[in-house]
RNA sequence: GGGCGCUUAGCUCAGCUGGUUCAGAGCGUCUGCCUUACAAGCAGAGGGUCGGGGGUUCGAAUCCCUCAGCGCCCACCA
């Protein structure tokens, strides 16, 4: 056969995969083997891959796949997520490009358009990740919204309100004017921005008392006062709310506020005469100590307001223009009206001054250019003491493992200071709130709690929200009408149940995940959960340790009494080689399937994970995916090579035979390849092992690097060419087959990270039937042994022997088809020239003419140092006696101050004395080293002349 | 304002509980080679007083303190 020079990825990977798929290789079903079971982080059923998600499936595929290549049932479970907000935004978005406002459908409708939606963009990023290579058992794809993972998120809600740990309540929460829900306050990001301060002037109402005021401004008082009267300074980053004030709070302390106790104040332009009330809230030092009040549009006024018994006025729709509510500016987007209440609080004078000002701003997590604002609304809550309580132990008592660690604290942090979940969303796109309302007889409660049973436009009234629901909670309408009529009366009939129009947020069917998969919640106990739960690894970003690992671990242990998963390695963020995150607007995000066609997915796979140290963001470079393709280029071409030899079970290899003048020509006959065989044996088992451990670490790139060595390095460079016939020669049968086996191990050692062309190699190296894998050939390693770790140094030495002449031909000029003579110099010292296996490979990689023994190094050679032992290779005339001999001396000047160091530090009797002896017996060896290195240089002075 | 983490070669990073695996790896750089598997390659070389300062110790990249810079997370200061 003839193989090109250069590997392809695109074919051979379309190929694998679609074979890996025929015969079901990525299928798992329970057995009596050990389970491995990964969940996918469902990425947005609608979503594209990008290059968060190459990283991150990428390391699960290659958990996945070496757990399967260790022989336990590797079970790794896609789906996606529904991701309500997101996906309704989408849809409203399309709906608005056709000319469709979302308030003029029903429910029904809306929801029908975005199935299509769904059906249509759905799943594309699952297959986007088969090119990838991901071998998740595709038979097992789920959606967050499909039939049995609904019917779980409806059943739990259920059981937590009977439990009493969901609740609907009142609450300040914060508002999303552009998608017009609630969301959770983890799913607000804050920014700093730069804005201004804004300074009012509110004047006091009826103030004359002119000598007491004197007497007050003596005291420390700061009044202010102008042709129009006296009046208070406010300073506020929110003009545009002023109509919503319900009072002035200064500090009782305050000694330049004392005057404004209980005084009245005007709120400007609005002309609403308002109280001064005193509250230690309020800051001194910030601003002018006086503080506006607008209970509801912020969440430290509203309870002020609270504790002060103060009016709230709703001044903004829940789109966030201005309500009519407010007395001015009604209709107005909040935005445009801050910029006009400014201009026009200026021209009335009462704008004191304006000052630039650094402060955060809470944006939607899903839509980051909207500021969200803080609303008083009627939502269902999950109390969380609870959860935190049973979901802190297992991860601060190890059961549990992060990895990196430093999650840990975070996570506890955030369990200690955990607030209530608003699950709520007043979205359709989503599971709808399995809750019943009846009505009362009046008034309309749709007017009452801001979102009951309600459309979202006829959310915006707020009111006070505090009267009486009657709603009961049930799985289906047949069993709220049940309820409904036990608890209010026979006389309520289907037909008076309105279902709450809110839908619940995503994470409060995601964090149902691992059991969900498995049925656990409608089933509990079937053999699929008991058998795959808990799950082995979770691989996700940090960005999402509360909204999801940390919810998985309280509905685990809420509804499995166990952990969802043993270990959860959290990636990093994936950067651009600059350092700078990747985004749209920046433009430096590639496209991954691009990328995968430029380098392969084995190739972009092995880029990722080279750039990805544990736990660390990753800067992702195309030169390190380009280092990936390369290396299946060089797995190719020793495939290839080794594919080329021809066997013979009649010669053993001459080329390892010592055919020439050296001093072991007697043991011609014992230098074969079996020593190097068996070296690199040794060599792959120890490095396995290192593997395997790093596995254990999740240091995949680390484990990564010790494959590309192992192969690149040991193999390639090294053990090809010594086992390597000349050319047209053949090889003998047992070393060639013994080079396939090793080839093999090599394959399976990769595979996890580069999956297609091990198996297209591997699928080469001998007969296959139909149907094998090496993705299911298990595979292990002997243990390493004192003996391999004695031949690998002998090697090494031998490595070190062969570099010193070539780096001697390197700095001579001397080609590699020039045989140069190799000395062993002092007649008792051989190294690992005595092991003829060796000698032969190093007469071999060095181009050496011969190797002999010499008491002293004649003249005219050039030596160098392998530890003590030391070698010269004779040059003639080519030896540059006086560059030489000032090397030498250069060395010998070094070595004095080396000795002259540690013999400092043995003259130390504190040393001597503290030190352990081992180390100690260090120092005097190194310096005994240093002795005999000195020895040999002056011996080459002494040569040169 | 709290908490966590980082600073080691030009770049990206390893260096755990102090002592030859202690100054490392990959990439890049430089030099020489189109050597019959691979130029997407091979061979060789150079490169860091481990952010600054102080301390503990016989001994510090490693432990402690401090300063500087960077990053992340949490927090209601208008």
């Amino acid at each position: 056969m003839e193989l090109a020079t250069k590997y392809s990825p695109a074919e051979v990977e379309a190929k694998w995969y679609e074979y890996w798929t025929k015969h079901k290789l990525f299928a798992s079903k329970p057995d009596e083997r050990e389970p491995y079971t990964i969940v996918i982080p469902p990425p947005n059923v609608t979503g594209v891959l990008h290059m968060g998600h190459m990283l991150n499936n990428t390391i699960q595929d290659i958990l996945i796949r070496k757990a399967r290549l260790d022989g336990k049932n590797a079970c790794w479970v896609p789906g996606t997520d529904h991701a309500s907000i997101a996906t309704e935004a989408k849809v409203v978005n399309r709906l608005a490009e056709q000319g469709i406002k979302k308030r003029d459908l029903t429910r029904e409708e809306f929801l029908k358009h975005a199935w299509a939606w769904t059906e249509e963009h759905g799943g594309i990023i699952l297959k986007q990740l088969r090119k990838l290579g991901a071998s998740c058992d595709w038979d097992r794809t789920a959606f967050t919204m499909d039939e049995k993972r609904s019917e779980s998120v409806i059943k739990v809600f259920c059981d937590l309100y009977d439990k009493g740990l969901i609740y609907r309540g009142l609450r300040m929460v914060n508002w999303d004017p552009k998608a017009q829900t609630v969301l959770s306050t983890e799913e607000v990001i804050y920014r700093d921005e730069k804005s201004k301060l804004y300074y009012l002037k509110y004047y006091v109402e009826g103030l004359v008392k002119l000598e007491e005021l004197d007497k007050l401004e003596a005291e420390g008082n700061i009044i202010h006062k102008d042709e129009k009267g006296y009046y208070a300074v406010v300073a506020t980053t929110r003009p545009e709310t002023i109509m919503g004030d319900t009072a002035m709070c200064i500090n009782p302390k305050d000694p330049k506020n004392q005057w404004l106790r209980g005084k009245k104040v005007i709120v400007p332009l609005v002309g609403r005469v308002i109280p001064v009330i005193e509250d230690r809230y309020v800051d001194i030092e910030f601003g002018t100590g006086c503080l506006k009040v607008t209970p509801a549009h912020d969440v430290n006024d509203y309870q002020l307001g609270k504790t002060h018994n103060l009016e709230t006025i709703d001044i903004f729709n829940p789109d966030g223009t201005i309500s009519d509510q407010s007395p001015l500016y009604v209709g107005m987007d909040r935005m445009a009206v801050r910029k006009q209440i400014v201009k026009d609080l200026d021209a009335a004078g009462l704008l004191e001054k304006v000052e630039d000002y650094e402060n955060k701003v809470g944006y939607s997590e899903r839509n980051q250019d909207t500021a969200v604002e803080p609303r008083l609304c009627k939502q269902w809550f999950l109390s969380m003491k609870h959860m935190a309580d049973i979901a802190l132990p297992p991860v601060l008592e190890g059961k549990l493992k992060f990895y990196p660690t430093k999650y840990v604290t975070t996570y506890r942090n955030w369990l200690e200071n955990i607030q209530d979940w608003c699950i709520s969303r007043q979205l359709w796109w989503g599971h709808r709130i399995p809750a019943y309302f009846i009505p009362t007889a009046s008034p309309d409660p749709s007017k009452g709690g801001g979102n009951g049973p309600s459309t979202p436009d006829a959310s915006k009234g707020v009111g006070n929200g505090e009267e009486e629901e009657r709603f009961v909670v049930a799985l289906t309408k047949e069993e709220a009408l049940t309820k409904a009529q036990e608890k209010f009366g026979k006389d309520i009939t289907m037909d008076m149940l309105q279902r709450d129009e809110d839908a619940l947020d995503t994470w409060f069917s995601s964090w149902l995940w691992p059991i969900s998969l498995f049925d656990g919640i409608n089933n509990p106990g079937n053999e699929e959960i008991s058998y795959y739960y808990p799950t082995s690894d979770l691989v996700t970003g940090p960005d999402i340790i509360f909204f999801w690992v940390a919810r998985m671990i309280m509905a685990g242990e809420e509804y499995m009494g166990d952990i969802p998963f043993r270990n959860v390695y959290f990636t990093g963020i994936v950067r651009d080689k600059l350092g700078r995150k990747m985004s749209k607007s920046l433009g430096n995000s590639p496209d991954p399937l691009e990328l995968i066609e430029r380098y392969g997915a084995d190739g972009v796979r092995m880029g990722m994970m080279l750039a990805a140290p544990a736990g660390n963001d990753i800067l992702y470079d195309d030169a390190l995916c380009a280092q990936g393709l390369a290396f299946c280029n060089k797995m190719w071409n020793a495939f290839r090579l080794v594919k080329g030899w021809e066997a013979t079970t009649e010669v053993k290899s001459e080329e390892l035979r010592v055919k020439n003048n050296s001093n072991h020509s007697e043991n011609e006959s014992d230098s074969d390849s079996s020593l190097i065989i068996k070296w690199m044996q040794a060599k792959l088992n120890a490095t396995y092992a290192e593997i395997n451990d790093l596995y254990s670490k999740y240091r995949l790139n680390e484990a990564l690097m010790a494959a590309f060595k192992l192969f690149t390095d040991e193999f390639s460079g090294w053990y090809l060419e010594m086992i390597k016939p000349a050319y047209q020669t053949p090889i003998d049968a047992e070393t060639l087959r013994a080079t396939l086996d090793i080839f093999d191990q090599l394959l399976h050692i990769i595979h996890p990270f580069m999956p297609f062309i091990t198996e297209e190699l591997w699928q080469h190296i001998a007969d296959r039937k139909d149907g094998e894998s090496l993705m299911v050939s298990v595979f292990k390693t002997a243990e390493p042994t004192k003996e391999d770790a004695e031949l690998i140094a002998q090697v090494e030495e031998m490595k070190q022997i062969v570099s010193g002449v070539r780096a001697i031909r390197q700095s001579k000029n001397i080609s590699p088809r020039e045989p140069l003579a190799l000395q062993v110099v002092g007649s008792a010292k051989q190294g690992v020239t005595s092991i003829p296996a060796l000698a032969a490979i190093i007469v071999k990689l060095a181009g050496l003419s011969g190797i002999e023994a010499v008491a002293e190094k004649g003249e005219g050679t050039q030596a160098f140092l392998v530890g003590t032992d030391e070698y010269a290779v004779p040059l003639g005339s080519l030896i540059d006696t006086e560059a030489e001999r000032e090397k030498a001396e250069a060395e010998i000047k070094r070595l004095q101050g080396f000795m002259a160091g540690i013999e400092k530090k043995l003259q130390n009797e504190r040393f001597v004395q503290n030190a352990p002896a081992q180390v100690v017996e260090l120092e005097r060896k190194k310096l005994a080293d240093a002795q005999s290195k000195i020895a040999a240089l002056e011996a080459t002075l002494k040569a040169l002349g």
